[in-house]
DNA sequence: GGTCAAATTGAGCGATCACTCAATTTGTAA
DNA sequence: TTACAAATTGAGTGATCGCTCAATTTGACC
C-alpha cells in the first residue's frame, strides 16, 4: 500500500524533531515515523540525514526571517518592530515552536565539530542572520533612532549573544514568571539601547 | 600487558572528549582511545557511559569552581573578583579549556531530552551555579558595592544568561577581537551593573 | 485495458553502538 | 616461592546505526 509523500509537510516534520532531538539523537527510524517515509523514499527525497537536516536548517532560517519581517511591517518604528519581533515571534517567547530554543543557536552547540558541509551551512545561515540584524541597526540609525555613534555591527553582534543567552535560560528554568522578565528587559534594551562605553 | 590505570587522569580525558565532542557523539571507542582503558576497565571503574559523563559534568563544576574562588580571593572587592573571572578564568577567555563554551552550556543545549539522571545532574549543577552567584550578588550588596533596591537573583540569572550568550558567540565567531571586546563588555556590566528598570 | 516511467517499499547490508564476562595478568602478603 | 584476591584484558554480545536496491505499486497517457 504506497503512499504519494508530501515533501513539505516530510520537512517539517524532520525540522520539529532535529530541533527538539538533535542531529546526532535522531535515527533514521525516527524519522521514518515522523514522516511516514520509508528508508528509500527519503534518500530519493533528500539524499542523506546530513543534507535533509541542512534542509530543516533553511527551512527554520527562512521561517524566522518571515516572521521577523512581519513584525518589522507591522511596528511603527525599526527598533520596535525588532523588540516586537523578540517579544512575540521569537521561538523563546512564542510558544508555538517545538522548543523554546532557536535552532540554530541549539544546532551550534551541539554540531560544533563532525560533518562539514552540516557546519558550512550552519556558518551560512548564522552570519547571514547577524548580517540581517546589523542591516537593521543600521536602517534605524539611518532613521535617527540610534545615535550616529552607534556601531550596528556591534549591536549586532550582542543581540545575537543576547537571544542566544536567552534561549539558553529558557530551555532549563521551570520558572516561567523569570523568563517573561527577561524576554522584557531584552526587548526594552533594544528599544532604547546603552549609549555608554 | 596490563597497566594500572589512573581515574583521575581518565577522569579529566573522558571530561574533554565530552566537552568537544559531545554525549551522543563521544563512543566507548573514543573514550578507550583517550583513557587507554578497555571496556571492562571503564565500566569497572564508573559503572557506564551515562554515570561516566555525570562525573565529568561534576568535575568540570568543581574545576570552575575553584577558579572563580581564587579570582575572588585575589580581588579588592566582590564585584571585582566576579568581573576578574570572567575575564580570565572562563574557558570563554582563559584559552586553557579544550572550547572556548561553559561545558554546562553545551551539555544543555545537546541533552535536553534523553537520559533522566544526567539531566537530573545538569539542573542540580546549574542551580548550584546560579545559586552560587545570587549568593555573590548578595554579598555584594550587603558590603555596599550594589544599591539597597537590587535583586541578587534577578543579576544571577541576567549573568548566567549573559554568559551562555558569550559563550554561543565564542563558539562560532572567528574574529576572536570581537569576541574580547564582548568579553570586555561583559565584565564591565559585572562590574558596574545598570541601574534602570 | 495496456504500457511504462516514476515513486514507493522494506528486507537487509556492513559498520558501529554500548556493554559483558571468562580468561589472563597483576600486586600483596604469607 | 606460593597462594589468592583484585585489576585488567579484549573478543564477542545483540541492538541499532545510516543507507542501498531489487521488487513492487502507482499514476499518466494512449
Amino acid at each position: 500500500m504506497n503512499v504519494t509523500h508530501d515533501k513539505d509537510a516530510a520537512l517539517d516534520a524532520a525540522l520539529t524533531l532535529f530541533w527538539t532531538k538533535g542531529y546526532a539523537s535522531t535515527s533514521l527510524k525516527d524519522l521514518e515515523r515522523a514522516t511516514g517515509m520509508h528508508p528509500g523514499s527519503l534518500y530519493a527525497a533528500f539524499g542523506s540525514k546530513a543534507k535533509l537536516y541542512c534542509l530543516s536548517l533553511e527551512r527554520y532560517t527562512q521561517a524566522i526571517s518571515a516572521a521577523r519581517e512581519k513584525a518589522q511591517e507591522t511596528s511603527t518604528s525599526v527598533l520596535e518592530g525588532l523588540a516586537t519581533f523578540i517579544e512575540h515571534a521569537h521561538p523563546v517567547s512564542a510558544g508555538i515552536a517545538p522548543l523554546p530554543v532557536c535552532f540554530l543557536v541549539k544546532a551550534t552547540l551541539e554540531t560544533c565539530q563532525g560533518n562539514e558541509a552540516i557546519d558550512a551551512k550552519l556558518s551560512e545561515l548564522l552570519n547571514q542572520n547577524e548580517m540581517l540584524f546589523a542591516d537593521i541597526y543600521q536602517d534605524a540609525a539611518d532613521k535617527g533612532e540610534l545615535p550616529k555613534s552607534s556601531d550596528p555591527k556591534r549591536l549586532a553582534r550582542q543581540l545575537t549573544a543576547d537571544l542566544a543567552g536567552l534561549c539558553f535560560y529558557a530551555l532549563r528554568a521551570k520558572d516561567s514568571s523569570a523568563i517573561g522578565g527577561m524576554i522584557a528587559d531584552l526587548a526594552d534594551r533594544v528599544r532604547r539601547p546603552r549609549l555608554s562605553d
